[in-house]
RNA sequence: GCAGUUGUAGCUCAGUUGGUUAGAGCGCUUGAUUGUGGAUCAAGAGGUCGGUGGUUCAAAUCCACCCAACUGUACCA
C-alpha cells in the first residue's frame, strides 16, 4: 500500500458497529429474556453459524440467483451458508437428534443471523434473533402457552400491558377462505396473502388494489396485483374486518377447524387470566411454512426514527405453528410452534421508551498518574477500590493532569483520584468528584482547588467511605 | 430489481449567472493555570468537492456515464 492511499474505514452496507451503551442494554435484555424462558421450562440450544445451504432453504447457490438471500461459500464440494434464521437449523437439529429428544422438545436460542439482502431503515444484514419453539406436539394450547411466555417476558423487560398487544389469527381461516373463493393457484395464493400482509403499510385501499390489478407507490412505481375478481376481493376485505371469530360463519371444514383452535387458545388465555391479546384477521406472517395459529407482538407506543419523525414501527416479534418443517428431513411426526423476537428492533424501540431510559453509564474511577515514581502508591489505592468491587484503573499514559481529567470525563468516571507529592508524603488521597457536571468551577489555582467543595482530601486508610457511586 | 431524491472537512450543512487561495457550526488538537475536566477566549490540524470522461481561457457549479447513500416499492426460505 502506498503512503498516500489510505484505507477507507467503512463498513460493508447493512453492517454496524455497536457501542457500549447499546451493548449494556442489549445484554441486560437478553439475560432477562433468557432467565424468563428458563423459568418457563425451556432448554437452551446453540447451533452453528454455518449450515449446508440446501439444509436451511430452497435457494441453492447454483440456481439462477446464487447469492440471493444468504451468504454462501463453497466448502470442498458442498455449498455452505450462514444461517438466515434459527428455525431452519432447529428443524435440522430435531431431525438429526429426534430419538434422543424429549417430546415436546422445548428450546430457546439467541444468536446472530445473516441475510444477504438490501438493508432498509432498521434492517441490517446481521442481526440478533431470539427464538423460542416447542417441537413435537400438535396441541394448540402450546401455541397459547408461547403467547403467555412472550407477554410475561415483555413485562419483565419493563413494558406494561398497555405498551404492547399480542395479535392472533389462524392460517386455517385464510386457507378455508381462499378455498371457498376457489383461489387455488399457488402463485395467486401467495400474492393474495402478501397483499393482505401489507395492510398496515398501504391501508385497506392499497390492499384492495393489490388484490385486484395492482397499485402505484409514492415514487410512481407500479406493483402488479393478484388479479382477483371483484366478488373475491369484496369477500376478503369483509373478512379482514371481523373482530370476533365466534361470530364468523364457518365456510368449510378447514375454516371451522381454525375457529376451534382459536377457541381452545382463548379458553387457555382465560384460564390464566390473560387479556392482553386481540383476534386480528389481518395478521398473516410472510412465511409460507405456517400451518395453524399465527401471532404477532406489536408495540403501542410511538417510535421515532433518527430524524425525529414518528414511524409505524410494526411488530417486535411473531411466530406461529409450522407442522411440516421437520418432515423435510425425515418422516417424523414433529409438529411445531415457535415465536421469534427481533432483539435489535426491540432495543431500538426501548431506547426511546420513557420508563426504561438507559441508566447512566458509569465509567471507572481513574487514578491519575502524576509521576511514575508514585506507581506503588497508586497500586495500593487501586487494590482497595477493586477489593471493594469498584470499577477502577490507573492512568498509565504520560499526559498532563488536564488531559487525564478530560479522559476521565469522556469515560464518565464518577471520581478521579489525584495523588502527587503532598498526598504521598502525608499518606493521603485527593478525591475529586466529576459527577456534577452542571457547575463549572471557577477555582483558578492549586490552593483554590484544595479547598473546593468538589474535592476532598482523606487518609489512604479510609478514603473509600467518601466514594459513593 | 424498479422509481424518485441526494452526494462538499469526522458530523450537520452553506457555496451567487461557471471566475482569485472552497467556507461555517459542532467535534478534534494545542494554548490562556508548568497539580485540575465540563463554560469562555485564541490558535491549529483536517478536503482526490462521490468517481471517470467531456464542454470551456476557467468546473464544486454545465453535460454524459458510472458508483454510493437515502426514501418508496418489489423479492424474502
Amino acid at each position: 500500500m502506498s503512503e498516500n492511499k489510505k484505507l477507507n474505514p467503512e463498513l460493508p452496507s447493512g453492517f454496524k458497529d455497536r457501542i457500549n451503551e447499546e451493548l449494556l442494554l442489549r445484554d441486560e435484555i437478553i439475560s432477562l429474556i433468557k432467565n424468563n424462558f428458563i423459568l418457563n421450562g425451556f432448554d437452551q440450544l446453540e447451533t452453528s453459524s454455518f449450515e449446508y445451504s440446501d439444509v436451511i432453504g430452497k435457494f441453492l447457490p447454483d440456481q439462477d440467483r446464487p447469492q440471493s438471500g444468504v451468504f454462501s461459500i463453497k466448502d470442498e464440494n458442498d455449498w455452505i451458508s450462514l444461517r438466515y434464521d434459527l428455525t431452519a437449523p432447529l428443524a435440522r437439529y430435531v431431525a438429526k437428534n429426534y430419538d434422543l429428544l424429549p417430546r415436546p422438545f422445548k428450546r430457546f436460542q439467541v444468536g446472530q443471523v445473516w441475510r444477504n439482502e438490501k438493508p432498509g431503515p432498521g434492517r441490517f444484514r446481521e442481526f440478533i434473533q431470539f427464538d423460542i419453539d416447542i417441537v413435537g406436539d400438535s396441541n394448540v394450547q402450546y401455541d397459547a402457552d408461547l403467547c403467555l411466555v412472550i407477554s410475561d417476558t415483555l413485562n419483565k423487560i419493563g413494558l406494561k400491558n398497555q405498551d404492547f398487544k399480542i395479535r392472533i389469527n389462524n392460517r386455517k381461516l385464510l386457507q378455508g377462505l381462499l378455498e371457498d373463493l376457489k383461489i387455488l393457484d399457488y402463485k395467486q395464493i401467495q400474492s393474495t396473502l402478501r397483499a393482505i400482509d401489507k395492510l398496515d403499510r398501504v391501508g385497506i385501499k392499497g390492499v384492495e388494489l393489490l388484490l385486484g390489478n395492482g397499485r402505484k407507490d409514492k415514487s410512481g412505481d407500479f406493483t402488479k396485483g393478484a388479479e382477483l375478481k371483484k366478488n373475491q376481493i369484496d369477500k376478503i376485505i369483509s373478512f379482514l374486518d371481523f373482530k370476533d371469530f365466534n361470530k364468523i360463519t364457518p365456510l368449510n371444514e378447514i375454516f371451522s377447524e381454525g375457529i376451534k383452535e382459536l377457541i381452545i387458545i382463548k379458553n387457555y388465555f382465560e384460564l390464566f387470566n390473560f387479556k392482553n391479546f386481540v383476534f386480528d384477521p389481518t395478521v398473516i406472517r410472510g412465511l409460507d411454512y405456517y400451518t395453524g395459529p399465527i401471532f404477532e407482538a406489536n408495540l403501542s407506543f410511538k417510535v421515532k426514527n433518527e430524524k425525529d419523525v414518528e414511524i409505524e414501527f410494526g411488530s417486535i416479534g411473531g411466530g406461529g405453528r409450522y407442522d411440516k418443517l421437520v418432515n423435510r428431513f425425515k418422516n417424523l411426526n414433529a409438529p411445531a410452534t415457535g415465536f421469534s423476537i427481533g432483539v435489535d428492533r426491540l432495543i431500538y424501540a426501548l431506547l426511546q421508551y420513557d420508563d426504561l431510559k438507559i441508566k447512566n453509564i458509569i465509567g471507572p474511577i481513574v487514578i491519575c498518574n502524576l509521576d511514575e515514581a508514585y506507581l506503588g502508591y497508586y497500586r495500593q489505592i487501586l487494590s482497595k477500590l477493586r477489593d471493594a468491587n469498584i470499577c477502577s484503573e490507573i492512568y498509565l499514559g504520560k499526559n498532563s493532569l488536564k488531559n487525564q481529567l478530560k479522559y476521565a470525563d469522556k469515560r464518565k468516571s464518577p471520581y478521579v483520584i489525584i495523588c502527587g507529592e503532598d498526598e504521598v508524603k502525608n499518606n493521603e488521597v485527593t478525591i475529586k468528584n466529576l459527577k456534577d457536571t452542571d457547575k463549572v468551577s471557577d477555582a483558578i489555582n492549586r490552593e483554590d482547588w484544595k479547598s473546593s467543595s468538589k474535592q476532598k482530601k482523606c487518609s489512604i486508610e479510609n478514603f473509600l467511605k467518601e466514594i459513593k457511586i
